[in-house]
DNA sequence: CTCTAAGCGAGACGGTACGTCACGTCTTTAA
DNA sequence: TTAAAGACGTGACGTACCGTCTCGCTTAGAG
């Protein structure tokens, strides 16, 4: 997100009172109605301090966003893809509903559709990597004979986050998203193994 | 999506310019780098015409947007449920991507993200009708007997579409998108009636 | 004032209205905050109808104001010229400073530094008639031989009356424009008729 | 005039290329068609710029055209009142009738007609010290034996003063203003010293 | 252990667009 | 055939932020 990170000199100071003013606001007035002056302000910093580490509000945001995150995109492995699917995917839709990353996210998304630099960070830092690990899960699926091997795992993938992100982005409604993880058993049904045809 | 569509006293001519020049410009410059005083000049009208009619540039596009989509949600009836969803979603992918509609899309959906009542017009005029004739398909398809009866049809309407949003909105590219019709096969699998259990 | 009386069909209704409507509005508001679009509505009028008419606000307010102040532009005179002048330039400031015309004459000589046309109107219906009376009284005083000949009449108008419009238009507040009258006494003094030389 | 002129990081240079653009504007196109965004474009200047250190276009143009006039109010004195006070008053009629300050001072008084706060500016920075000098030299023509002591001064003032102004703002037209010097004469009469009573 | 260059806060600047107001004109509807 | 009502094109308003650009100040690392 960085994108001069070379310098030593940098202050860890500002750049978490960035993170954390940037956080803050968009959590309590939503993403559209934050400027980066109020950030700024909030923050105790210069504007320019902005300007030279980051290109946007979005990337602020986004960055703000990843810390909150943290690096943990581990799936659980307990042998039974169906429970372990069930619960990443309620503990995503949680997070996305209920935490405080929620304006965030849909913030950084609204304004990643206009601005492609921003929609490679996201994908690179967050979504990916959460792809990743989901896939490898699946593949151990795929192996212990208990998912169809002839269905790619990142088809797998899309056909079981889809409805979160669709009826998120969509406006179905914080219910509707809570409830996505009750397709899972559905799309399972087409995923499953089958020694009568297909 | 006109706030007051009251007045017959509205300039049926100002209201055209004004939507062809929005429709217009955001396919050329894009939804972000559009403004109202922009589609204002390029219409030949007032700022004040525009805000008498339209809360936010968001507004005008999407009934821009609505406008050059026509009413016409109609879903295809062959007898063969899996041929007309493909067929229906194709069409749709198709208009999302290659069409004039994509850049105004991605756009109302973005601002959509953080304005409730442009999300709510988005809903109403688009989204649920369309979702409407793809249930009153599947219903149709139930009752014949080609899918489960005991998935709610408004499920099955979000596991065929969720893919392809999920796709748009997550920056997964062009192709992937057009490629979502594939998947209406690995759902449909889970849907299929089945004598023989689950 | 009217700048095409010649219709006999003009609505007497509607000026009236107009008229009312525009001195209670400066009145009560100033000038510079009453509209165009106030008088009409406050009239009960269709703004046409005013630019029908009149060729600007200050041209509205003009005629409102001299409606108010009516045709009676007489000079006393009672014989003594230094009561009469007293007693008329007492009335003069009165009027200008506690009437309700006050904030209408200070709006229409504001806006008719910058209007010429507005100014020539206000110079014909109430300024040179004004100074017609007082030149005549004048006149009558030197015949009298209460005033020296050799000043003619038009300058000593201009003696009398320069001190109330100077304390008026450059802000020396109402007391001091109260007090015009004063210099009355000091004018006088070198406008008498002298045996001993000049 | 400035309203908060405590910054020391203002820009001079944006500060005199809009003083300069509002000189020359009013000058050549009339104070009532100059407009705040007019200045900011010849200035080559943000309008921001503008409504941060001025109040209104009043103030922009009072400031210009007190820097135009210098601090010089300074009285002549050559010992003999009435010379003194007529080379004074045609210098003043000048410099309002032909000179370049003309069309500003029209437009400010025409505004500060209506704006209580410009007018109080117009008097601190200009008339009060002009008067200031006016009197000095008035006593001291007083102390002389030149003028009667039982008028106050300040009344001379506006006694000398009062037709110049009220012949320009009356609209009585640039050669009476002109000739206003004419009636220092006439004035001074009254005000001269007498042994043998009045 | 200075000294000097960086990164910093602060905030003014030239801009762009905002959303609003009132203008003066034009069109439509009802009396 | 007026006049009310009010929508229209126009242009300026005053404001909010943008992203850039000085300014001094501080502060840490290289000499």
């Amino acid at each position: 997100m960085t994108p001069d990170p070379k310098s030593e000199r940098r202050s860890e100071r500002a750049r978490r009172a960035i993170l954390d003013a940037a956080f803050d606001l968009v959590s309590r007035k939503g993403f559209a109605k934050v400027t980066i002056e109020a950030i700024a302000a909030q923050a105790g910093v210069g504007k320019p301090t902005i300007y030279r580490w980051w290109r946007s509000k979005g990337a602020v945001v986004l960055e703000a966003m990843n810390e909150e995150l943290g690096d943990d995109f581990a799936f659980p492995d307990t042998g039974d893809i169906a429970a372990d699917l069930t619960t990443q995917i309620t503990a995503v839709t949680q997070r996305l509903i209920t935490g405080r990353i929620s304006e965030a996210f849909k913030g950084v998304m609204g304004e990643a559709q206009n601005d492609p630099a921003l929609m490679k960070a996201f994908r690179e830092t967050i979504l990916e990597p959460s792809i990743a690990e989901c896939r490898a899960r699946l593949d151990s699926a795929v192996a212990a004979g208990q998912l169809r091997s002839d269905v790619p795992t990142d088809v797998m993938v899309d056909l079981f986050y889809a409805p979160i992100h669709y009826r998120h982005f969509l406006g179905f409604g914080d219910d509707a998203v809570r409830r996505s993880a009750d397709l899972v058993q559905d799309v399972l049904l087409g995923l499953q193994p089958r020694s009568d045809a297909g």
